[in-house]
DNA sequence: GGAGGCTGTCGAAGCGCTTCGACAGCCTAT
DNA sequence: ATAGGCTGTCGAAGCGCTTCGACAGCCTCC
């Protein structure tokens, strides 16, 4: 293993000298840099990660805490988690990956350790239990996600209440009057997660001032689960002619069902999702969605961290706008029988 | 932010004594042991990650590089990544997630740094670039997944010849003649992935000896692709009854066009799947598959990791059995018209 | 009753890097 | 010509931990 002071000797300069050249943290004359430089290179030099955090008190690395539940959104999830992996390293930073597991434990032993000079949170519920411990270790950190109370937070997130009422304004241009929400797992609302709840809030205040039947059903993936929540909304309201999935793994088993039916999409209802963009073009009817901009909160995340690791930027909450893209699901809701 | 000279303060012994208790590896009286454990309770003490790697070498940290590209096998993907983290935590160790993108370059970095004390290697390509460089620093790495020379490497991966076979198996048992090969994406062939080519090998090896027909088609995931897949197929060999499906994102996009042409499952046509158990269930037809245990694969590879670190087990290539289990997307082949 | 062997604890020497203060040498301004 | 200011380099002091050798005290065994 080659260490700094190898280099330096190599140089014929001091270990310091070495150093400087490394950070920029002072001027260095262009003879000795090239010098330096050029020994870097020929002793395939890599600075030793352990004694540079211990000198320095930064590691360079972005702990990245992730949802350990694999049962859903799983490729915003990782999509997310590879943006952040990327952008983190355009910053000179690595990732570590800490799943949701050790819960609470992983904030303080991260913040403890000097492991990780910051950290980021996905899947933050409405009163997350970890974020206590942020705000009390200082810890830099940005949430992926919206907790109720943000006081002394930085936030990344789609604007899903914006979100939601997109939805339902797309529908209501086109004429639908009754609308149903296949949502996420129950699960996924029994833990207060807050895009879901925010979505539904976007849905629903908008429904009402749009003068819209809204029903909202959760809903597990799947062809079954689809199947029997299906049911149910078209035994309770049989007018229903739009609707708005959020859990992706329900969109491919609607749009089978539904043909199943003989109900013809977009002709004789219309369907807007809640998804990442590959999800709407590969499905068997080009869906009309909303996309979750994965890599986009993925970056952003990153770069506010960087920020503040800078010095830069305090605590901000950035909704990023929703855009809903029209497809081939959603048209004009069918002329009611008299 | 505590230290050990302050643990050791506070429990009126040496620094030394502390992180003997920490590591065990010197005895320690009850009463002592027990006196440190307070101190570092009651003050919080975590110990200091860079400054124990600087005195250990050894950072305690698995570096796993999982592909850069979003585009194929993502659950799997993230099945396995979430495996090793959860493994890796029981084990003392923390993962830090490289994408692909640097390529063998973060071999290079991480090896040289200390950043991590070994890694595990997703996404292995038969004539992979990265192990070159593996096998000269000879850093403690474990493939998921084949490489064409798998000498002085130490891989695990599912047994995708033997799966091949057994899809081949269980349609020639059911008397089909004609099968035919729903493939990964192109571009996965193209890049010489291995999984890809041993599967396809599997099936063809065994079809021969068994006498069957197999047509094999490399198909990006999605509805429109499948679509025209299937078509050429069907044209091709009209007669075809039995289907291996590989990508996972053609899966539900074949099952919901043999539907819409008349096709029923599993009365006319057979469909063996390989994926994870979940998309298998979840899937609109409950489908006839082999398992793609990639949390057992993510576990496997730390273990031998692990095992590696502290001296044990050498090179050694784990192959998982495949397990087939059958649903009701695989029956008896239709009585040939005469 | 002394040799020899354990057990439990300590002190000190680093691990490889960053960073601070010092300072030599030179340039500019008086 | 001299004071003062830059620039570029160096030496040394740590950062917080692990680990090695030393050794005090005690027990055991002939």
């Amino acid at each position: 293993m080659v260490t700094l002071a190898e280099v330096a000797q190599h140089a014929g300069v001091s270990a310091s000298t070495v150093s400087y050249v490394l950070s920029g943290k002072r001027s260095i004359s262009a003879g000795t840099r090239q010098r330096v430089e050029r020994s870097i290179r020929e002793l395939g030099y890599h600075p030793n990660a352990g004694a540079r955090a211990l000198a320095s008190s930064r590691s360079n690395i972005i702990a990245l805490m992730i949802p350990l539940r694999t049962d859903m959104y799983v490729p915003v999830m990782m999509e997310i988690a590879i943006a952040v992996a990327t952008t983190a390293r355009t910053h000179g930073y690595d990732v570590l990956l800490l799943t949701g597991e050790e819960g609470p434990d992983a904030v303080r032993r991260v913040a403890g350790s000097g492991l990780a000079d910051g950290m980021i949170l996905m899947d933050v519920e409405l009163d997350d239990e970890r974020l206590p411990l942020l705000r009390q270790t200082d810890q830099p950190a940005v949430l992926i996600g919206l907790p109720a109370d943000t006081t002394g937070l930085t936030c990344v997130d789609l604007d899903f209440k914006a979100t939601g009422a997109l939805c339902v304004e797309h529908l209501a241009q086109r004429g639908h009057r009754d609308v149903a929400v296949i949502g996420e797992a129950p699960a996924v609302y029994e833990r207060h997660t807050g895009f879901a709840e925010r979505t539904l809030d976007g849905l629903r205040t908008r429904a009402r001032e749009l003068g819209l039947r809204l029903l909202h059903r959760p809903c597990e993936g799947g062809y079954d689960a689809m199947a029997v929540t299906l049911a149910r909304i078209l035994d309770e309201r049989p007018g229903t002619t739009g609707f708005v999935v959020q859990n992706e793994s329900a969109v491919e088993p609607l749009l089978a069902l539904l043909r199943q039916q003989g109900r013809a999409v977009p002709e004789d209802v219309s369907v807007v999702a809640v998804c990442p963009e590959q999800v709407a073009v590969q499905a068997s009817v080009r869906l009309t969605s909303v996309a979750i901009p994965a890599q986009e909160m993925g970056r952003r995340a990153v770069e506010q961290l960087v920020d503040k690791f800078d010095g830069r930027g305090g605590d901000e909450v950035v909704l990023l706008a929703p855009e809903l893209t029209v497809r081939a699901s959603s048209g004009p809701a069918p002329v009611r029988e008299p």
